[in-house]
DNA sequence: CATGACCAGCTCCCTGACTT
DNA sequence: AAGTCAGGGAGCTGGTCATG
């Protein structure tokens, strides 16, 4: 365990002598030192005191090359805030809650103390290839022209060609658990409106196929009429389809297309030029099917979605909304390594500030939802931590909670903390007794629309009537156990597990 | 039996504005 | 300021019907 962990991140170091040498030399390390200067120099000692030990007793030349990997990996995580090696983490959960006609908020912190490697650093250059624990199958042979051939007699054409980055996506399907293929967002998965362009050609070529297994008396080669009554496609859509220059059909009809020519679905993923709705054919062009979700660009856009971000209820359609222009830009660059070449608009505010993205395909929306974000307001309903970050590797957790706090959260690098906010609405569980605190509550005014809110600490208990003091313990202990959406005791328990931290959670505001 | 005309219905593009 | 909801116009296919 601790091994993977550290080769996941030098891939270099190897061995468990490695391993405890770190843990010996950590924990020397963090008891002699108290500040994170004068615990470089302590640190160092104890190393060099270690290594001429060994070679004193004679057994450096057993551990050397650990050693030197070890080393490596220490100057690799120099630079990132491992180094002085406590980051705490507060996750703030911000409650809300209607009360007596006007609107208060209840937040509530969840607050997290932490210890994470190279949590907050940059991700780096050597992206490590994500590694699929189902294996890949190699798209070999099974070309679609290959395929049809075997129904009747065809030739190649140079047009047929599957897109080469496509061949390596591959995966087989039928082994994946069904969270796994939730994350797989396949053509056919898609809405039956949306709109697939295939490569040049090969629609017609499809068609003519499926047409030849129609003869008819009249039409002994082959009829439409046939194939339409054959298939459930409309004959007129299959003439267009067969005449018209880069014609799009929709999902549906395409499947029905297939069936009719008993080829299975996978076989025309390769063939896909381009994917859109009625609107614009080529929302998504060269896509990157299967779209998956499951690697560090899909976590950063599940975290993208499930905090600054959200899916339009209505349509399906993935907004990021974020005025930092930087984080803006990661997140289009994330949908365009998973799904390809997409479109776009920037949303302006009324001053014309730059305040987000939307992406109007409703693919890329369909693929966030089917992974776990879900759509509509978030602080309403109840929803978990996606199944994509739960069991994904510990790259994609640290992807995930990066973009987590980008969006929501924020470093205190001095206390080494860092705190991720979530707001939840809480109206609906309070309790009665509970509203008789709100009196005395010291509301403050956010600019009349905003309603009113609570700061919570602890001069806030000072000034409840003592006989109301368990009901203010009791309100507050529900806000940190009870009343936690599942989200976030979830990511409490990743935080955890996976960085081996103390994660706290803390209610902040109401 | 194949296909053109036509409009219904859908998604996308773009923008506005409301809620918390 | 950060999310969320809403909707019109554009552009495209689906489906119906008529025609040759």
């Amino acid at each position: 365990m601790g091994r993977d962990i550290l080769k996941d991140r030098s891939g270099k170091i190897s061995g468990a002598m490695a391993v405890l040498l770190a843990i010996v030399v950590i924990l020397l390390y963090t008891r002699v030192a108290s500040t994170p200067k004068g615990s470089e120099d302590t640190f160092y000692f104890v190393y060099g005191t270690l290594k001429w030990f060994l070679k004193a007793l004679d057994l450096l030349k057993y551990v050397e090359e650990y050693l030197k990997s070890f080393e490596e990996f220490l100057k690799y995580v120099q630079g990132t805030e491992l180094w002085p090696l406590i980051i705490s983490i507060l996750a703030l959960v911000v409650m809300e809650l209607a009360v007596m006609g006007a609107f208060y908020c209840a937040l509530v912190t969840v607050g997290t103390t932490t210890r994470v490697l190279g949590f907050v650093s940059e991700v780096r250059d050597n992206r490590k290839k994500f590694h699929d624990p189902y294996g890949k199958s190699r798209f070999s042979v099974s070309k679609i022209v290959a395929a049809v051939g075997r129904l009747g007699k065809l030739h190649r054409s140079k047009s047929y060609a599957p897109n080469p980055s496509i061949r390596e996506k591959v995966v087989k399907l039928k082994k994946l658990p069904p969270w796994r293929r939730l994350s797989t967002t396949e053509w056919w998965d898609l809405g039956e409106n949306q709109l697939i362009t295939l490569k040049e050609g090969v629609l017609r070529h499809l068609i003519m196929e499926a047409k030849k297994l129609c003869p008819t008396k009249l039409a002994p080669k082959g009829s439409i009429t046939k194939l339409a009554e054959r298939s459930g496609i409309d004959s007129a859509i299959l003439c267009r389809a067969m005449n018209q220059e880069d014609y799009a059909m929709t999902v549906k009809n395409i499947k029905k297309l297939l069936d009719a020519l008993h080829l299975s679905y996978g076989e025309l993923t390769p063939y896909i030029k381009s994917i859109g709705g009625g609107g614009f054919r080529e929302s998504i062009t060269n896509p990157k099917l299967p779209f998956d979700l499951y690697n560090e660009d899909g976590a950063t856009l599940v975290a993208a979605g499930l905090k600054d971000g959200h899916v339009r209820k209505d349509r399906t359609i993935f907004e990021y909304i974020n005025y930092d222009e930087e984080n803006v830009r990661r997140v289009i660059e994330s949908v365009n390594r998973v799904f390809g070449d997409v479109t776009y608009q920037m949303r302006y505010d009324e001053k014309g500030r730059h305040k987000g993205v939307v992406f109007n395909s409703e693919a890329i929306g369909l693929a966030l939802h089917r992974a776990g974000v879900p759509k509509g307001r978030k602080t309403e309903q109840d929803y978990h931590l996606p199944d994509v970050i739960k069991f994904g590797d510990i790259a994609i957790k640290k992807s995930y909670f990066k973009q987590y706090i980008r969006d929501d959260g924020h470093i205190d690098y001095r206390g080494y903390l860092i705190s991720m906010i979530n707001a939840h609405e809480i109206e609906s569980s309070i309790k009665s007794d509970h509203r008789e605190l709100f009196d005395y509550l010291p509301w403050k005014n956010r600019k009349e629309q905003f309603g009113y809110y609570v700061t919570l600490s602890k001069w806030v208990e000072t000034r409840i009537p003592s006989e109301l003091k368990p009901v203010y313990r009791d309100f507050i202990i529900n806000m940190k156990k009870t009343w936690i959406p599942d989200i976030v005791k979830e990511e409490k328990a990743i935080l955890e597990r996976t960085f081996h931290v103390k994660a706290k959670i803390v209610p902040k505001q109401i």
